[in-house]
DNA sequence: AATCACATTGACCACAGTAGTCAATTTCTA
DNA sequence: TAGAAATTGACTACTGTGGTCAATGTGATT
């Protein structure tokens, strides 16, 4: 599927799957526009057409590219032998974060996508979605030893509470890191900054949650 | 300002209005359609712009009146008398959903004109902004008591915690109400519910964060 | 009843931007 | 050197845009 695109070299294929992901990330899908994404990629329309045939076709590889993507890391690089939830998290977050190098808008182009409505393209994308979903983040909390927890703790409770104060975190930074996708080195910094911060967070909660 | 829009009765009046927030809480400034507005307020194209003089001063106007609303709103209803941050989140949060039962996309609406790039409208809304910012949440929180806190506890990390404990229930719960928004029974439900999940996280980190 | 000011309509316009095409050109391969 | 494959970008038919304006409706005042 998509030879001729696949026999590209990595970074002419990356650099037009960075500007259709970027397109599609600050757009919805009928507003995305394949110009503009020929324009950033520095490629003629005719070659993108050659290449995914419609907008269509485009839209859903990106989305099974980086599902696959995501999927395939969180397998690869999970430690299921780690039963500290927060170690868990700290995992995650690595996987992300790695993955965001390559790829700054892959995960704003999913939440885009889980949040697509176009009738176009809504029915494939729940197809994907359904195995994608069961698939990855279901196993990357498998085996989270729960008694490591302070006894007569609300488990559900603490468990959303760490998962929203990573969201919390990851969005402060958001933003930030959004404003210097081009500047790799204070990207960086600031991911390191991030990760350090959830850390702090993390030793916090540690201590009111843990025994 | 906008006599002629002013004197309309209540009820056309919010019916333009909630249109006009529905489109630009679901599109950015530059991809929303005066034209889809019209329709769904069941007015005519020339009417709008008779009220108005031009989309711009449309999106001006609503970010106004309902900065203005929600910030008039906290300063009548907020009790700066209650000294614990629990309470005073659970009245921010009731003013808040009183408000979405009147202008449903309120909140969306300010969420995305939060993040509008435009740059037909970017320096008016900065503008706008920060008299806004300074104004309304900064008073919403003051005179927390610190010292209900449990000792040697990180309060920032505390309060950012229950900030993003509330978030995220707030999130939890979005999604829902918007696909409830025409059944008023069903949404006011769901608020009810919402309100007591929040209760119950509360009380969760208030054994946990309190004395 | 006649007048007049204002509210309201919606067909209409010039324009901008769209997804997709294809003849022409360049580049690669053998 | 020939032929295949990659690549270009001007082009098209089309959709939808913000905004206009002559025409009509409405309600109050004389």
């Amino acid at each position: 599927m998509y030879q001729a695109f696949m026999n590209l070299t990595e970074e002419k294929r990356q650099a037009i799957i960075n500007a259709a992901l970027r397109e599609f990330s600050l757009n919805n899908y009928a507003t995305a526009s394949t110009n503009k994404i020929v324009s950033n990629a520095n490629i003629s329309k005719g070659i993108l057409y050659h290449y995914f045939g419609s907008k269509k076709n485009l839209y859903l590889f990106l989305y099974d590219y980086t599902t696959t993507k995501f999927s395939v890391a969180l397998n690869r690089q999970i430690d299921l032998a780690e039963p500290d939830i927060f170690k868990r998290y700290e995992q995650i977050m690595k996987i992300k974060i790695d993955l965001m190098k390559q790829y700054h808008a892959l995960f704003d182009f999913l939440k885009k996508a889980y949040a697509e409505t176009s009738s176009e393209v809504r029915d494939e994308l729940n197809h994907y979605n359904a195995a994608f979903q069961k698939n990855a983040y279901v196993t990357a909390f498998e085996g989270i030893d729960t008694s490591l927890f302070r006894e007569n703790l609300d488990i559900k409770k603490a468990i959303d509470t760490i998962q929203w104060v990573t969201d919390g975190i990851s969005h402060r930074y958001e933003e930030r890191l959004k404003a210097h996708v081009d500047n790799q080195e204070l990207f960086n910094e600031l991911i390191e900054q991030c990760m350090e911060e959830a850390s702090e967070y993390f030793l916090f909660l540690k201590t009111l949650l843990y025994q």
